[in-house]
DNA sequence: ATATAGTATGTTATAACATAACATTTAAAT
DNA sequence: ATTTAAATGTTATGTTATAACATACTATAT
């Protein structure tokens, strides 16, 4: 089992996410001869520094906002394209968006925990899940090239902030907020 | 295990299927005293006459043929909605399109498996998923509410007539088809 | 150093999917 | 028959993604 939740739901140093996720990418992109150009390092730290995923739109703002000229659709949808043929990223398909992945190198079935409240994305990574899915696809003699797992519901913190809720009187501030989107992987 | 699989990649009495979805929708929206208006059925006819998951958009335009004046897309959204909201419907995240559900009374992890190739759609509710994918969502605290668990690949079908092709000196005629979007259940 | 081939990016346009907001019609309940 | 609620019609627009073609950059071989 590999899983970021610990991380995910808590206060934790992101800059260090976001510097391990760039390292790792360099190194896959070497060890793959491909090219990490400014563009492509850009959205990749973009999709890093935001604690939930984050669409393909926010992208294009956010690079325009940084570079001062006005990025266009396909510069993202290029890079976004690059990062994910190479596993530096996930789309989640429940969102149209796209978040950072914790640990590029592992083969388990990712399965993420997509928060309705607070759109913060946990990911684990589960061999029970993953033979279970492959037993299942064997039995209908389908073989598995990729997979897309998501489930939604409450992350912890959100849990908490509706229990503290409907024990108030008050009505739900809506202002609660947890982490999403992490930067580190735990055995 | 309940799969549709057995039934999806083989020949089959397909009307037997259509019927036996209407007749489930029915008894659905009696129980919950819903009205399955001439839209709503239309729809759900519609994507069960399907072999594979059907569009949004798909749908508009044979509603638009069927009924003779220009369907827009509300309509056909609201009915969708309907549809989706009794379990009677799937919407299919990583293609934007909807299926019958074959078995709307299941409450396990439902696995879709689409093919890559014919685009066919076979579902799976499988309780060793559904356990795995619970136990993950508990060592992190979180809550499910709802789940989207596809896999892409190649179905059975299209794995036999890509090895028929590289056996072949002949280049893929690419017309092989199977069937998909099946109507009935097996335990 | 220079041609060239391949890769990456820029640009224009549009396709594909989905919903907000408000008007009208139809069905159900009294 | 009147009221109320649900469903549908209509206009407009928001959101996500890609096709197609032009230009620029990078690495390699000469």
């Amino acid at each position: 089992m590999i899983s970021n939740s610990k991380v995910a739901y808590r206060q934790h140093d992101h800059f260090r996410c976001q510097n391990a996720a760039l390292q790792q990418a360099r190194t896959v992109c070497a060890r793959d001869k491909a090219r990490l150009t400014p563009i492509r390092e850009t959205v990749l730290r973009l999709i890093w520094q935001s604690h939930r995923p984050l669409g393909a739109y926010d992208i294009i703002d956010q690079l325009s906002e940084s570079g001062g000229k006005r990025v266009l659709p396909p510069t993202v949808y290029r890079s976004l394209d690059f990062l994910l043929n190479r596993g530096l990223v996930h789309r989640l398909a429940t969102l149209n968006a796209y978040i950072g992945c914790p640990f590029p190198g592992s083969v388990h079935s990712n399965v993420f925990m997509v928060c309705r409240v607070c759109g913060s994305a946990a990911e684990s990574s589960v061999e029970a899940i993953n033979s279970a899915i492959f037993a299942t696809a064997d039995r209908a003699g389908f073989a598995i090239e990729s997979q897309s797992i998501e489930v939604s519901g409450l992350c912890p913190v959100c849990q908490d902030a509706e229990r503290a809720e409907s024990s108030d009187g008050a009505e739900g501030s809506g202002t609660q907020q947890s982490l999403g989107s992490v930067q580190e992987s735990i055995s």
